[in-house]
DNA sequence: TTGTGTTTTACGACCTCC
DNA sequence: GGAGGTCGTAAAACACAA
């Protein structure tokens, strides 16, 4: 699964505010620490061109959250200890026109057709870096990795997320930059992850993106190239004018997206 | 094929909040 | 005290040039 499809839209894939105040979960207890101010959500992304709100203070849910301790057999025992058998529907799972790309051959059809590290993980031969999230287009089959087991050296290992457990958990960091319990308890349940580990990769991405924002801001100080001498910088009457949307930017705000806001967070 | 640099998981230390 | 945050780091996985 080439999830740079999604990444590398034109078109917002999820345009609006996300995660609306009113999904319904109300106060969180545990809420995470109040997002860094500044800049934009994701001035390194440049799939989505809408500007996404600050991730609201999660809010807390009433009702006590059965959240059980991390399933290390999940991760670490002898395959994924996700529901598999009796999956949960996703709620997430990708937009109606989410689906260009065929599925790879795997053992079956649908969402988590392949478990975590299993030997059909999604490939896709060919395909190089060239975007920042171009890593999603890559095989991770290669060297036997998926998520397999152990390394051959260590005890200590690590396990290589299939494409579709990476597409999901960008389009939830691409909701929010901060996950809610009740969103990483079904998002680890739907891609046969542990709850740790989706904590612990949302920690990675953000400290990813805060990464690629300090490398970007540095660039941006560095004084930037003379600029060429007057009398070679030609008006240019054509164009829009100033102050309004390029064609691109305007066709992004048309009533029509293509991406409606998931049926989850509609109040 | 190999060496090297980058990216991706995973963890520990430390901090804040409830 | 427990949970989750950042920060730093280790190491596997990966890409790519030589």
């Amino acid at each position: 699964m080439y999830v740079g499809y999604v990444l590398d839209k034109d078109s917002p894939v999820y345009p609006g505010p996300a995660r609306p105040a009113s999904l319904g979960l109300g106060p969180q207890a545990y809420g995470p620490p109040p997002p860094p101010p500044g800049p934009p959500q994701y001035p390194d992304f440049t799939g989505y061109s809408h500007v996404e709100p600050a991730p609201a203070p999660p809010a807390a849910w009433s009702a006590p959250f059965p959240a059980p301790k991390d399933d290390w057999a999940a991760a670490y025992g002898p395959g994924p200890a996700a529901p598999a058998a009796s999956p949960a529907p996703l709620a997430f799972g990708p937009p109606p026109d989410f689906s260009p790309v065929p599925a790879p051959p795997g053992p079956g059809p649908g969402l988590l057709a392949q478990p975590l590290g299993g030997p059909g993980a999604p490939s896709s031969p060919g395909a190089q870096r060239r975007t920042p999230y171009e890593w999603m287009r890559r095989s991770v089959a290669a060297g036997g990795g998926g998520g397999s087991g152990k390394t051959r050296t260590k005890d200590k290992y690590r396990v290589v997320y299939t494409d579709h457990q990476r597409l999901e958990l960008e389009k939830e960091f691409h909701y929010s930059r901060y996950i809610t319990i009740r969103r990483k308890s079904e998002l680890a349940a739907n891609l046969g992850l542990t709850e740790r580990q989706v904590k612990i990769w949302f920690q990675n991405r953000r400290a990813k993106e805060r990464k690629v924002n300090k490398k970007k801001q540095q660039q941006e100080q560095q004084p930037p190239p003379p600029p060429p001498p007057a009398h070679e910088i030609t008006p240019t009457p054509t164009g829009p004018p100033l102050g309004t949307l390029c064609p691109s930017s305007a066709s992004l705000l048309g009533a029509s997206s293509p991406m409606p806001v998931k049926e989850e967070y509609l109040p």
